[in-house]
DNA sequence: CACCACAGGTAACACTGTTACGTTATATAA
DNA sequence: TTATATAACGTAACAGTGTTACCTGTGGTG
């Protein structure tokens, strides 16, 4: 907020900007080996020599922590979806989205976690412009999904943009979500399921297409 | 445990299986209307008019309760899915399977999330017989895919049940799943699930089948 | 020097799930 | 009938949790 003209206040900006990242830095490792509820406010600051009350001095609470974790890495999903935009072909662009999107979830399962599995209490009227990153990642699918419904190729039965990004969504999150819950659970002889991704990725692709490709 | 041969004892076995009815029937509607997070033992206990420590007496821990109620409502769809055995085509019985699995999860949305969406801590050698019930329907839908399978009207590419298996759950899981955590968020402007399952469902099935019905 | 901003700490609050232990009513045995 | 045991339920507490009102000291600024 305040922009710190003199060199002083620029070292005590620099100060508290490593001791946020320190902050960070300790709970990132605590949150992907621990769980969010298995990683207390006390343990975060324990393990940086700090108290829990100078988290408090750097984020509004636990949410916000997680959040601005969970922030940096989806911009980086963010980023690998917009550079498929290069991609002529709208079908392959949604396929390489999808592949992008499984990736993502396997590498960041706690981000995943907290984008994707957890509902939001309530999003809290930001403005319009800080909202919650997933539904740009959403708005970006649907636009693949029109794009794809322009082509023509197409069957007669998909129309709807939101649809079919939700169906195109939705296939792939429960692979990604059962991986991430019960991943670890032997009592299922759970395939690679990067490999199981990309066959049902084909299978949706053949599946809404008019007629196979040659 | 003990079977109780007079009938003063009965008698208190029939009071103390009431104040259990009572004590399930006031957590299921807390459970259902709060979640699981935001229902506390000492609310649910409030409710009935009890200490929370009544409850102790009669569940072990939080987490049995919700199993306990989990365990009733599954066991509907365990028998829903038992009933689709009567259907002689196997693809046919997929579908079904299908439906009816959605429908429990939309239907049953805390119950599905306990199932279905959290990690469980640790099985615990629980003998092989009281497993957890999601892998009895987890090996139900792998025996309907293997026998799917066999009829040999599938792509050559597949042949794995757990492979197949896991493609049908993963694709419809992820529609129930992102449902029940952001079904209220209106950022996402959802189709209803049940028509895009459907749609999956018939995508799914047309993308495995070797060459499409007449 | 006086002042003040502010990073960080102390101690507490209001919760949570859970449990050792006391109470009390009832069923059984003498 | 009286004594004893069983067990349902309550009291009070423990060990945690996220969170916050308030204090402390250090360093920059007029």
């Amino acid at each position: 907020m305040h922009a710190s003209s003199t060199p002083s206040l620029q070292r005590r900006d620099r100060e508290r900007a490593e001791t946020r990242r320190k902050i960070l830095e300790a709970a990132r490792r605590m949150f992907v080996q621990q769980g969010y509820e298995g990683t207390t406010m006390r343990a975060i600051a324990a393990k940086i020599g700090y108290t829990p009350t100078a988290i408090y001095h750097h984020f509004k609470d636990k949410d916000a922590l997680v959040a601005e974790l969970s922030g940096v890495d989806f911009r980086a999903l963010t980023q690998a979806l917009q550079r498929t935009g290069t991609v002529g072909d709208p079908l392959e662009r949604l396929e390489q989205i999808g592949a992008a999107y499984v990736e993502f979830g396997l590498t960041h399962p706690m981000q995943y976690q907290f984008l994707f599995m957890t509902r939001r209490p309530k999003g809290g009227a930001s403005g319009g412009m800080s909202r919650d990153p997933s539904e740009d990642a959403y708005g970006f699918l649907r636009q693949t999904c029109a794009a794809v419904i322009a082509t023509g190729r197409l069957r007669p039965e998909f129309t709807d943009p939101d649809e079919l990004a939700q169906m195109c969504w939705g296939s792939l999150h429960g692979l990604v979500a059962l991986q991430v819950t019960k991943g670890d659970d032997p009592s299922f002889q759970w395939r690679d399921v990067r490999h199981t991704a990309a066959k049902i990725r084909a299978i949706v692709t053949r599946g809404i297409l008019r007629e196979p490709a040659p």
